[in-house]
DNA sequence: ACCTGAACACCGTTCAAGT
DNA sequence: ACCTGAACACCGTTCAAGT
């Protein structure tokens, strides 16, 4: 029921469209799945109709990772220290449902697309608050960023690190284990 | 000049030709050109022929994986702070020199293979001299790896992160904040 | 056991049309 | 401008041979 459309019929399509589809598979069928061929198909047009709205498969990806930014909440406290951790556990949390995507994620370094320089913002606002000095806070904010996006890539792939392995760890002491870590990252920073 | 074996003639190939292979490759043309029909051609074989000594390509990149951290040299202080810093130095050149097999290194977490194992049993006996308790080996151990892992991974491609982008980051300037948020971390971890 | 030839079931992307 | 049909240049992997 896909091909009843002659090369001149429009089908509808638009970015929104476009992109819609691939986070759809994306969550369903996870990375793997996400093909260009895929995303057609479930719009139903020929795969290279897509070209007509997206560049290619790399700005596609591009464009979902900086999606699943949007749904990091804003931190509640004002007290630096606590602010910058409710960020950090909140970009954890929506990282880790989207563990497929984190790899690709890392290696480009999270989009400089609106929500990633929204996130960037209210971080640098806080590590200034908190007494840092301005190329301190660079400094802190990739070091805290690197640090949770490395361990929800981590964590989203359930395999142990280091020796006395086998036992896949529980989630919920993954997570404690975060925290811990980046405590122990904000003592470093904050000097408290 | 490839083909002037039959069907039944031997090329000698052997597990560690493969990867030798593959690891030229991947060195010299880089991952996205790392496949099993160019490692194939590189040993003037077809490229099915490799299935007689490696499992899958899955595993052939498991095995380079390990291989990479071969290069990690042991720290010379007994100190422990010092030997954990030297350790995590060591292991970040060591991986920004194959950053492109980083992603999906993370993803994996980093190999159960022998090198991996050497390590962390290195880095545990440090931490524990360091005072910790058999707990906060473990949870510093990882938190340390993910730091280390996440910067090189993360550094490997030049894209800033954060407002106030554009300029790419000097190598010597990533270095140096990798340091930073390193001692950051030790300094939490250790408590001084 | 180790290799080849041929094939299967895919990919992303481009190009020349049609409306 | 937006879409289709057909194609290009690839992938990893399997299967049935041959020696």
């Amino acid at each position: 029921m896909a091909n009843r459309r002659g090369p001149g019929q429009r089908a509808g399509l638009t970015n929104a469209a476009v992109l819609g589809a691939a986070r759809a598979i994306l969550v369903e069928r996870g990375l793997a799945e996400l093909t260009m061929r895929a995303v057609a198909d479930a719009l139903g047009v020929a795969p290279n109709a897509l070209y007509s709205h997206v560049a290619s498969k790399r700005a596609l990806v591009d464009a979902l990772h900086d999606d699943v930014l949007a749904e990091v909440t804003e931190p509640a406290t004002a007290e630096p220290k606590a602010g910058v951790r409710e960020v950090m556990i909140s970009s954890y949390e929506v990282l880790l449902r989207h563990a497929d995507l984190l790899p690709i994620y890392l290696a480009r370094q999270g989009s400089r697309g609106p929500n990633a320089q929204r996130l960037g913002v209210i971080m640098d606002a806080l590590l200034s608050l908190a007494g840092l000095s301005p190329d301190s806070v660079g400094e802190a904010r990739r070091a805290l960023i690197v640090y949770t996006i490395g361990y929800a890539t981590f964590s989203g792939s359930q395999v142990p690190l280091g020796p006395n392995d086998g036992a896949p760890m529980p989630p919920d002491v993954v997570r404690r284990d975060f925290e811990r870590g980046l405590d122990w990252l904000l003592t470093g920073i904050t000097g408290s």
